[in-house]
DNA sequence: CACGTAACGGTTGAT
DNA sequence: CTATCAACCGTTACG
């Protein structure tokens, strides 16, 4: 609640139990480890703790994004109340009908789509569950009854209607051209287990948040930026299916980026070209020093080039990655470009090497 | 020693 | 409005 300033850990970085580190942090952290830094390193120069390095690389190479999941809320859940009053509703005109022809008739009636329709046995255990009685048609509770019609609502409602964008796109443009993303593999295909996930797609913007960055070395002052940062801020709006909606939303998120974005986030919430991008951004002169980074500014204004450029830098430096991976071995000794890294980042304003480990 | 991971105590936000 | 609950967080400790 309150400042939560941070806590210590042990190797003396500052962290706030509970929260997220600053994006700029993770940034680092996703930066060095494509300098052929090794964790190990990483999680001593940057003070963050090696478990913390270890999950934050593991994510960002399998889904592309540095960004931390979505925190906090409940899941979509796919028995909307809709989707049961649907259900209840084709059991009470055809008592006979199977689990699985109920499942077939709510994609057919557009109440589901393919990405939220109740398993079969999910809707056995609807029927088991909430529909056991049909006599009884009100299992809402008695206070608010059904919505008068919450019918409509809730598919439309959730943002999460998932996106479709990503199965239809599958390879797209997952892999930007220079993406370390080794595998390339699905960022996406992870999937997206919940809103949360697909929370993060709007949450690209955050991103181009300032406020992430000013929270960058010590942490904003206002932890609720930070929020906005995960999440971005998303418009409850939405009244579009859940089909199309990945394009249609990122216009309706952005509407004066849009355009642009869109490209990129549709894919996947953890664009990995997004992200990409937008973190090359800061690449070159990373980002702690200044007021903000033109991360914002840069998106909004040349998105493309300026993403493309700066991504350029970042994979010119993925070279020694190789090259310090395979013969650098060795634990103390770091090569020229990881001084320089290193150095460039405790310049930000991070502790010191103290080259004596 | 490096590093993946479970446990832990914490925060968040939708229900 | 408050309480629950389930998601995520980073640190720590273990293997």
């Amino acid at each position: 609640m309150k400042q939560t300033y941070g806590e210590v850990n042990q190797l003396g970085g500052v962290f706030v139990n509970g929260r997220p580190l600053p994006n700029a942090i993770r940034l680092r952290i996703v930066e060095l480890a494509q300098l052929g830094i090794r964790p190990c390193d990483i999680s001593r120069q940057l003070r963050v703790s090696h478990g913390c390095v270890s999950k934050i690389l593991a994510r960002y190479n399998e889904t592309g994004s540095i960004l931390p999941g979505a925190i906090g809320g409940s899941k979509p859940r796919v028995t909307t109340p809709n989707v049961v009053k649907s259900i209840r509703e084709y059991k009470q005109a055809d008592p006979g009908i199977f689990a699985w022809e109920i499942r077939d008739r709510l994609l057919a009636d557009g109440v589901c789509d393919k990405y939220n329709v109740p398993s079969v046995s999910s809707i056995s255990r609807i029927l088991r569950n909430k529909i056991g009685n049909l006599s009884q048609p009100n299992q809402y509770e008695p206070g608010k009854q059904a919505p008068p019609q919450p019918s409509l609502s809730y598919n439309h409602l959730y943002p999460y209607s998932y996106p479709n964008a990503m199965s239809p796109s599958g390879t797209k443009m997952s892999n930007p051209p220079g993406v370390p993303v080794t595998g390339g593999h699905v960022s996406l295909s992870r999937g997206w287990p919940s809103a949360h996930t697909v929370s993060n797609i709007l949450g690209i913007r955050a991103f181009m948040d300032p406020t992430a960055i000013a929270g960058a070395e010590g942490y904003a002052p206002k932890m609720e930026d930070w929020g906005s940062v995960n999440r971005a801020t998303f418009p409850p709006t939405h009244g579009v299916n859940g089909i199309d909606k990945s394009s249609i939303d990122s216009d309706i998120k952005y509407p004066q980026t849009s355009s642009t974005l869109s490209s990129y986030v549709p894919p996947c919430a953890y664009s990995p070209s997004n992200q990409y991008g937008v973190y090359s951004g800061p690449a070159g002169s990373y980002v702690g020093p200044g007021p903000h980074w033109q991360a914002q500014g840069a998106t909004l204004s040349h998105p493309g080039s300026g993403m493309a450029i700066h991504s350029g830098d970042i994979h010119s430096a993925m070279p020694f990655k190789h090259a310090a991976r395979e013969d650098r071995k060795p634990a103390s000794p770091l090569i020229k470009q990881q001084h320089e890294a290193l150095s460039s980042i405790h310049g930000l304003s991070l502790p010191q090497p103290t080259s004596s480990s």
